[in-house]
DNA sequence: TTTTAATGTAATTCG
DNA sequence: CGAATTACATTAAT
């Protein structure tokens, strides 16, 4: 029996209280404890290099327009009136390109990879003859295409997932069809 | 043989393969052989008793291709006429164990378990105390939060994977920018 | 709006 | 058990 448990469903009724649990349920299994997990969401693409004055604060800052009016965030609704604000209008390509890193930075998420059309024929050419290429393909696909075998293989996921959704739906189509026609000819009879 | 990179890169760019991926590589034949004998997985969660829907999934073993999945895409461009043969000349080991493997999702996967946000706290707080809790532990985490024993063993693993990606990934973070910190000392002096 | 690159994580497999 | 890989549900960029 682990009395200890009681302490978790404590926890789970909302009672942040500090989990003691009892020693014995944990002797002999105590464990190096990195209690701040840090959780690194792992962002390589944000280069720590780039610049030698590598500051942190750096992508903390929240990017906003040269009179001041404060950056529109994508996630928030479209501002009706002041199309004319857009900030398309304000910056270059190149100035745009470094405030969407910014942006993706404090977001978190790897600015999305737009694959040319050679690339993705190439891809859907290898996925039709194998859809789980091994790490060497992916690597020799990888150089060959000049992308990243993280970007192949996040690539043949989804793409795996693609089909498996217009089977799915095909298989679905399918069915309701037959649906029907039973339909029709239980009601002619 | 079936048709290779050197092929699909012609179709793509119409022009003599600069690009060639060896046959071996497309197939990957590199990648692990598991044309073992069936053995049942033993699927509880797929009940025999479920409505429509299993025998569906079940075996839909079509002549040409399991689960009438069409390796080249029906919606996508046809490939070369040769493919009019019995399938099994067509395809590699390893393609047919990727098959098999596509075939073993369809028919007994386990369904993803959701857990609530209640559920993964106590899991967490456990977790802190104890990243490998025993057999006992995990029985009592299973009754107190609604959850099979198997789930909970399988979330401790995961997370156990997790806690140590994190600790590559500060690891490699601090080795960079001691790096780069070395380098600037270097500039300076 | 639609498609799809990216993310997080549960599930599977193998050694 | 860990490591690697996969499916799958979501999020978000285009």
């Amino acid at each position: 029996m682990s009395p200890n448990l009681q302490e978790g469903a404590r926890l789970v009724e909302g009672k942040p209280s500090s989990t003691s649990f009892s020693i014995e349920s944990i002797l002999g299994l105590d464990q190096k404890k990195d209690d701040a997990p840090s959780m690194k969401p792992h962002r390589p693409w944000a280069d720590t290099c780039s610049s030698l004055g590598k500051d942190a604060n750096l992508r903390l800052h929240v990017p906003s327009f040269p009179n001041g009016i404060s950056f529109p965030h994508p996630g928030d609704h479209p501002m009706p009136e002041e199309r004319a604000m857009k900030y398309e209008n304000y910056f270059s390509a190149s100035e745009r390109a470094s405030l969407k890193r910014e942006l993706n930075w404090y977001r978190g998420r790897r600015p999305r990879t737009a694959f040319t059309q050679n690339q993705v024929e190439v891809l859907e050419n290898v996925f039709r003859v194998n859809c789980y290429p091994g790490i060497d393909i992916r690597e020799d696909l990888a150089r060959k295409l000049n992308l990243e075998e993280d970007r192949i293989q996040i690539w043949f996921q989804n793409r795996r997932a693609k089909l498996k959704r217009s089977h799915r739906e095909s298989q679905f189509l399918t069915a309701k069809k037959n649906f029907n026609t039973n339909l029709l000819e239980q009601i002619e009879n």
